[in-house]
DNA sequence: CCAGACTATACCCTGAAGGTATCGTGGTAA
DNA sequence: TTACCACGATACCTTCAGGGTATAGTCTGG
């Protein structure tokens, strides 16, 4: 498959029309035909009823053009943001992160960072902790928030800060009955939900550790691909789940309870390269302080209100 | 530009090494890296430095490598997605949505409907209210959840339930003192923020002709592209945003008040072909009612509390 | 049922992608 | 410092995929 064939077939879906499609992509008809043709082949797949005038699209159809569309919007971008760095020879600042930063203080990072240094562009990939160590040493990323300890003399890190853990619960169960601190053990015979499932060490695997060592079994461990789920399986009473205290803005239909426990908690840690002597990772080192400053409450091990 | 050669390009960065890469992209290392040069050539711009052993990559080459990645995916997910409907003739129904019923009950009527069709395949689409009525004719999406009402006598439309707006006020400002529901006239002289800036009209117009008809004029009104940026506005202190209750959900570093207008709502709107015989549709109302019937809050036209 | 609009088929041609041979050069080890 | 080597660039040839032209087949509306 051929950015061309996508090209083509947005034309095609667009105007309905072999003979006008062709005439606005510049080439003759017959060629056009033929690359949908080829592109149908490929997928096995009819995308176009072509025994009605004016032409109809399948359901296949209806979806490619979506996604295609989507496609071709993300390769301008790409395009574009590759000029941009290349041309104003900007600096780029590559930050991996595991997604429950975003619900604490790294978009605002992100946003001061981007004031303070216009000049600099900044790009954002999610990362799982695990993942961040080779990202870094191969210079995809510079910087990482994780939440993973590791022992890698490459990489350098930085606790920040150790957030609270709390357990989401199903509203209308027993559990759920009050905003009160969950003693770890109430955990024991319930059905627990961790999450990411891969790759292998992961923040699920922090948890189970966590009841472990407590001695604490749960009836049932479910696995599942991402936070998302996991509070989706809660909201649907399929079992309670432990998530940083920070990540509870993510759904409002599930219930809260910190965990009562000083070891129910998780580090937000700062990863870069060991030898790394750009002065970004200083700057953002010294944002975060600042930010930390203007936000005790960040800092506090007891963060029982949400960090923003 | 051409997929073949961001195939390429992230072979070679990964390998760091042109002539490995030609191995496993079975073709012969010299027109590899004729195409790395065309493809640096069309874009202006250099994403590999080759002076060095092995070699390394730009700024530029990191950017366009993790995106190159994620547009392969992407295209590799369109393959999947579109052989997946046309062959196992799976129906698709495509679904137009604002951004706002995410935060409503949208992700629940999904789930649902993929419960109880597993076979169906759901294809979602965010789209503005009124850009949902030409796709609704064009065939892009089959039903569409909007805020605004039309009159296009081909797309029949139901006024789901009527939602209260609130003003998002940052906090630690006067009018963020309390959580009691805010006369409308408090609006009067503050810095408005409103979006989505395009296509009008828009829910932006929804909330000025409000004012407008309670003859209450903002100091400044302040178009953004989208609620997040709103938001983010607010808890910046640079003005306040209305906003339809159930989006209260997505920022808890500004505060929230009703709006304390019987005016002050926002319909959720369903549309679908006016000629729509796919049952289907009749489906989607009949899990709607039933989602209401179980959470009666929602239709209450003074759902303080958000609906999840 | 016919006219007209539109898509598919047949066949040719051109240029871009790939191959082979070879040169230039940065890194490295003695 | 030099000499070797691994590796990327260059030059030039070959092939075939994509595009063009001519024309046949098909759907729709009057």
């Amino acid at each position: 498959m051929d950015l061309r064939q996508l090209r083509y077939f947005v034309a095609v879906a667009r105007e309905r029309n072999f003979t006008r499609a062709a005439e606005i992509l510049h080439i003759a008809q017959p060629p056009l035909s033929r690359q949908i043709q080829l592109l149908e082949e490929e997928l096995g797949v009819a995308l176009i009823l072509r025994k009605s005038r004016p032409i109809k699209l399948t359901d296949a159809g209806r979806l490619f053009y979506e996604q295609a569309l989507q496609v071709l919007g993300r390769v301008d971008q790409l395009k574009d943001a590759t000029r941009r760095v290349g041309m104003n020879r900007n600096r780029l600042l590559s930050i991996g992160f595991v997604a429950s930063t975003l619900y604490g203080g790294l978009p605002v990072l992100v946003r001061r960072l981007r004031q303070s240094v216009p000049e600099l562009d900044i790009q954002l990939l999610e990362l799982v902790s695990i993942q961040q160590i080779p990202a870094l040493k191969e210079g995809r990323i510079d910087i990482g928030f994780g939440r993973l300890k590791h022992s890698d003399p490459n990489v350098t890190s930085t606790v920040l800060r150790e957030e609270r853990l709390v357990a989401a619960l199903p509203e209308g169960t027993p559990l759920a009955d009050t905003d009160a601190p969950l003693p770890i053990e109430a955990i024991a015979g319930q059905k627990l939900i961790v999450y990411p499932k891969e790759p292998r060490p992961s923040y699920a695997d922090q948890v189970l550790a966590l009841l472990q060592e407590a001695d604490i079994h749960p009836s049932e461990v479910l696995e599942v691909r991402e936070i998302q789920t996991a509070l989706g399986l809660v909201a649907a009473a399929s079992g309670i789940c432990i998530i940083p205290s920070s990540a509870r803005q993510m759904r409002s239909d599930v219930r809260y309870r910190v965990i009562d426990s000083p070891r129910a908690v998780s580090p937000v840690i700062l990863n870069h390269r060991a030898g790394d002597s750009s002065h970004y990772v200083e700057m953002v080192k010294n944002l975060i302080q600042e930010m930390y400053a203007e936000n005790p409450a960040w800092l506090e091990a007891n963060n029982v209100r949400p960090p923003r």
